[in-house]
DNA sequence: CTGTTAGCGCCTTCAG
DNA sequence: CTGAAGGCGCTAACAG
């Protein structure tokens, strides 16, 4: 059916090992003789199989991309970042989107590990407890973390700690005295803490800021479901209701801005508001969000580059990690506290 | 290193055809064997090398999965649909976004074919042309496609061509005679129409339903730039300017907003707006958009359960098209027009 | 620069 | 129900 390099081989009047020379080290090939195989080539239409050549290396030249979900802006950004660093070393990616189930990626993490199939596994936002991470440590399979981190191991990630810092600052600086860190609820059960970086560094970041003032930190926790819309809009009705949020994304910042609506009250002469992740609609709600943008493509890119470099056999001793920082976009959403 | 069927074979004191039993037909081993065996590969805490199978098997049990580009909800949907689909049948998938870029769609679907590295694929909004597509039809390799449309291969739809004349019945029903249609364009040059179905089946419905009555259809298209926002602001600035305007998709819709008070026009006293995908942030905004929503996920799954098919090797004779209905979703944009 | 050779780990007939 | 044996396509020594 599909040719071989044996059927190259003999078209080209070679043995075989010259034809896989002409494949992966051609400089070692004499020009006459690997035009008349590249030749051979194009006429049987021949197609590597990679099954031979990975039972033989023992290499799959695939990596594995973790992800907690895909439909996010800053998610798809970063897997662009990963999937052309993957692509430039010729590696391919394989997909398991976790969509934040702690079973799932427990589920995908087993399959990973019981097979083989790659060379090595990029996880984003891990969600699932610290024996499935190290059930890929201790089966030497090269692992790099996205806004993540655990001992040992490598992982970029960015700075939202120094990021709420800023929002918190930025909102300090307007006066604002009262002010809601709408964040993600951390998964129950014995989490490590290491592991839910983003939420924490969050958390971190916020109370720091709010630490060498009176201001007392306020935090609203977001579960899937919308309860928090109900519980959010009856703390907007009390006469102390805070005068800022901070939402741990845009999507949440816009909901804040329905719960608003729903109150009576308007954004920003009532109400400021801060999102994060700078998705597209930011700029065309009224009004325009001021948000935190991020580095995902970048973030993602890193990561990749650091998985291959592990995969290639040369990590380096101390698995590196990066911090990287983003920016506040300043638009429209945020004003002084009104004067109650 | 890592233990092969031989060790365990050895350990469990059977030959290596009987443990390539127990992972393949274990109805085939008895019992008292099977534990034997299944203990010792516990022991030797075994894993399966899948290149060794691959090889043997000439099937890698891995679809590719080639997506225009992530970060939308719909395509996020879809993709979970695929996933989920393809997991049940422990089967792994390669992603691919092309991120509407034709070159580098040709140059995926190169290193697939050049590559026998997947059994299938699965094509989501194709964008380059034709002959990619043939050539994987001509290598055999199993093809279904979404929301694209090529002879001879099996596809799974969106019926937008009905949705989009619902959307426009909609309006008319309310009275509106100049409506815009914002679409995407059609990437130019030698193109086959057959690929591009959405922004075709877009346009179709869109004229049919005003086909019977004297409302002229006007089309504003699209780019990726955004010139088109300081066009579209012009022709709302008109005296005949358009009364409701149908936007591909959300993020276009809410662009349309963001011009809207640009002009100092308000929706939807002054214009109408549907928009497409039904994203998240649609329910959120001022006032909440209607839109059309697509069964993204079974769409996906559909496809993939196709692909499935076809690469078990039972694929039906004429290839299966399926044509799948979305549903309007009216919340508060559209309004009758303005008496002028 | 090129050829010979020996497997990589697995599945699958074919016998028993 | 189980075992023996061959080979899938490729690469990497080792010779020449």
């Amino acid at each position: 059916m599909a040719s071989t390099i044996e059927d190259v081989a003999q078209v080209a009047q070679v043995s075989t090992a010259t034809v896989s020379r002409v494949l992966n080290q051609p400089h070692l090939v004499s020009i006459q003789t690997r035009r008349r195989v590249l030749d051979a080539m194009q006429l049987l239409d021949y197609k590597v199989n990679l099954a031979g050549r990975h039972l033989r290396t023992n290499r799959t030249r695939t990596a594995a991309l973790l992800l907690p979900g895909l439909g996010s802006s800053v998610i798809s950004r970063l897997v662009e970042g990963v999937e052309d660093a993957a692509l430039a070393a010729k590696y391919a990616l394989i997909m398991f989107s976790t969509r934040h189930d702690a079973d799932r990626e427990a589920a995908y993490i087993d399959l990973i590990t019981r097979h083989r199939l790659v060379d090595g596994v990029l996880c984003v936002s891990p969600c699932s407890s610290l024996e499935n991470m190290h059930c890929l440590e201790n089966d030497g399979i090269p692992l790099v973390m996205c806004n993540g981190k655990l001992d040992g191991v490598a992982s970029v990630l960015v700075n939202y700690s120094d990021l709420t810092y800023q929002a918190t600052e930025y909102l300090l600086a307007w006066g604002h005295q009262r002010i809601l860190l709408l964040n993600w609820t951390v998964p129950s059960g014995e989490v490590p803490v290491t592991l839910h970086t983003i939420t924490h560094m969050r958390q971190g970041g916020f109370r720091q800021a709010l630490a060498a003032t009176q201001a007392v930190p306020q935090t609203l926790v977001v579960d899937d479901n919308t309860e928090w819309q109900a519980h959010l809009a009856h703390m907007l009705r009390s006469t102390d209701r805070p005068t800022a949020i901070i939402a741990c994304c845009d999507k949440l910042a816009l909901a804040v801005y329905a719960v608003c609506r729903g109150v009576g009250l308007r954004i920003p002469h009532d109400l400021s508001v801060i999102g994060c992740d700078d998705i597209l609609v930011a700029q065309y709600v009224d009004p325009p969000l001021t948000t935190i943008r991020v580095p995902a493509y970048k973030q993602g890119r890193l990561a990749m580059e650091s998985l291959l470099q592990a995969m290639m056999g040369d990590a380096p001793e101390e698995p590196a990690v990066h911090l990287l920082k983003g920016e506040l976009v300043l638009r429209d959403s945020c004003a002084p506290p009104q004067q109650l």
